[in-house]
DNA sequence: TGCCTGATGTTCT
DNA sequence: GAACATCAGGCAC
């Protein structure tokens, strides 16, 4: 796992991480999907968990870089980010949205708790497997994190590791855009996706 | 197709 | 006690 870019600092990592594989090793099988997705927060940026300094909670965003944060939203919702930077620099990259490569019937399980047998990347056709992963909250349910005991663990076999893109992703397909569902900074430019894909949160 | 709202509980003020 | 890095379903158009 060559992700020694992720002790470069959030800003600059979100828009590299597009492309790379995220996988995840479940009792029922491997999944993978591909990052297309991603917000920067950092501690010096209000919006960020990180600003107001080290807590219980945030404690993992100021480990260094390929630590793994988990945080509980919304009463009801787990998100998942990758921390970037130096240990004791509160600063981690928001996974938004990502497409499903393998392990599609165990995601589906893991969103909608069904069986679909016989899904594969070509046939499935329904909205669903679009929506398997097209927002932060939806990511997690299908890699199955249901609640926050990969935080503070390290990116690994055991928990969530990453593979290399399978083709770069070219500077002019990325899209650099305000972050979705924050009330502070939001003007800043630091949410990332891949330019006319189908499986990031919302077009714009 | 797009807006509005209810669900639900942890975290921090 | 308020805010919250969200989602899905319902209803109006």
């Amino acid at each position: 796992m060559e992700t020694t870019f992720l002790k470069s600092n959030s800003i600059k990592v979100a828009p590299k991480l597009l492309g790379w594989i995220l996988c995840r090793q479940l009792p029922h099988g491997l999944v993978k999907v591909r990052i297309v997705e991603t917000e920067a927060y950092h501690q010096a940026d209000p919006a960020s968990h990180s600003f107001r300094g080290m807590t219980a909670r945030t404690a993992p965003m100021f480990e260094a870089g390929g630590t793994i944060y988990v945080y509980f939203t919304y009463g009801m919702h787990y998100c998942l980010n990758i921390v970037t930077g130096k240990k004791e620099v509160g600063e981690a990259v928001l996974l938004r949205a990502a497409e499903p490569l393998e392990g599609i019937e165990i995601m589906h399980q893991n969103r909608f708790n069904d069986t679909v047998l016989g899904l594969t990347y070509h046939s499935m056709k329904s909205t669903n497997f679009y929506d398997l992963a097209n927002g932060p909250a939806k990511l997690t349910q299908a890699l199955n994190i249901k609640d926050t005991l990969l935080s503070g663990k390290k990116l690994g076999p055991q928990t969530l590791f990453l593979e290399p893109p399978q083709k770069m992703i070219l500077a002019k397909d990325i899209i650099a855009s305000p972050r979705i569902g924050i009330r502070e900074a939001t003007e800043m430019p630091w949410r990332f996706y891949i330019k006319d894909n189908p499986f990031v949160s919302r077009n714009n």
